[in-house]
DNA sequence: CGAATTTGACCTAG
DNA sequence: CTAGGTCAAATTCG
């Protein structure tokens, strides 16, 4: 009986893992798909561009939710949802059952998880369809990289979207590190303004909405400064492509 | 010269 | 007290 019990959790287990290294490629190439697709869109039909924004976000989302159950199957079952804790979540995950947070309105504090709205790991942290501008960057704890702060550039528009951007940490000492980073990204809140870059995007530069420039990747710290001839389709291809590359699951 | 980034200080949750 | 998130003055960039 007990053997029973054991098996059907390992194989709930692997099972797990197994679909959850897929889904991730999956998110992986969606959100590397939104980085091809969402420049060149841009040019051609901004309010397409801004359509292709939410569907691939919410393609995203999806994907993240799924990853988030099967997270939460394997955590019954085993630990190793342990080890994607702080790297695929989103607001309803993650077990974080905390107290509540009780709240002083306007003031600094601590972010509250509940504005989490979801994180991904990606190689091209900046190209995700929204002008970002860093606030902030910090040395984390047992982190080998700084996270960097940036909040939607159109703060203005009352756009209270935020992101937070990791580098990964690399275990060992495998060097060819720089051309296979992997970044964290985790998003907190939602876009407002999107609806008024709708509206206005007629009248507007579209090299300042969306992505389009080399700025359009916003605050480019330590990471490799993206320029549009960077994330020139065939390179990205060229990853696409290589399956040693950088598909490796994160567990 | 205006916009974006950097960076140290400040604030708060735990 | 510590760690993480934000602010804002200073600096850099286009």
């Amino acid at each position: 009986m007990d053997n029973k019990m054991t098996s059907n959790s390992m194989t709930v287990v692997h099972g797990g893992s197994e679909m959850d290294a897929l889904l991730r490629r999956q998110q992986e190439l969606v959100v590397q798909l939104r980085a091809i697709i969402l420049p060149a869109l841009c040019d051609a039909d901004s309010r397409s561009a801004d359509l292709a924004v939410d569907l691939f976000d919410g393609v995203i989302g999806c994907i993240t939710g799924v990853i988030s159950k099967l997270q939460s199957i394997t955590t019954a079952g085993c630990e190793p949802a342990a080890i994607l804790g702080d790297v695929i979540s989103n607001g309803a995950g993650e077990g974080q059952e905390k107290k509540p947070v009780i709240r002083n309105a306007g003031q600094k504090r601590r972010r509250n998880n509940e504005k989490r709205s979801r994180s991904l790991v990606t190689i091209v942290p900046h190209y995700d369809g929204h002008h970002w501008r860093k606030y902030g960057q910090k040395n984390i704890n047992g982190r080998q990289h700084a996270r960097t702060y940036y909040r939607c550039a159109y703060t203005k528009r009352n756009c209270s979207a935020t992101k937070t951007i990791q580098r990964q940490d690399h275990n060992g000492s495998l060097n060819c590190e720089d051309e296979t980073a992997k970044y964290i990204v985790v998003y907190y809140g939602h876009h407002s303004c999107r609806a008024d870059i709708t509206r206005n995007v007629a009248n507007i530069d579209p090299s300042v909405d969306l992505i389009q420039s080399g700025k359009m990747a916003g605050a480019v710290t330590d990471f490799e400064k993206f320029d549009q001839q960077d994330l020139d389709v065939s390179s990205l291809i060229e990853v696409f492509d290589n399956p040693e590359l950088n598909w490796d699951i994160i567990c």
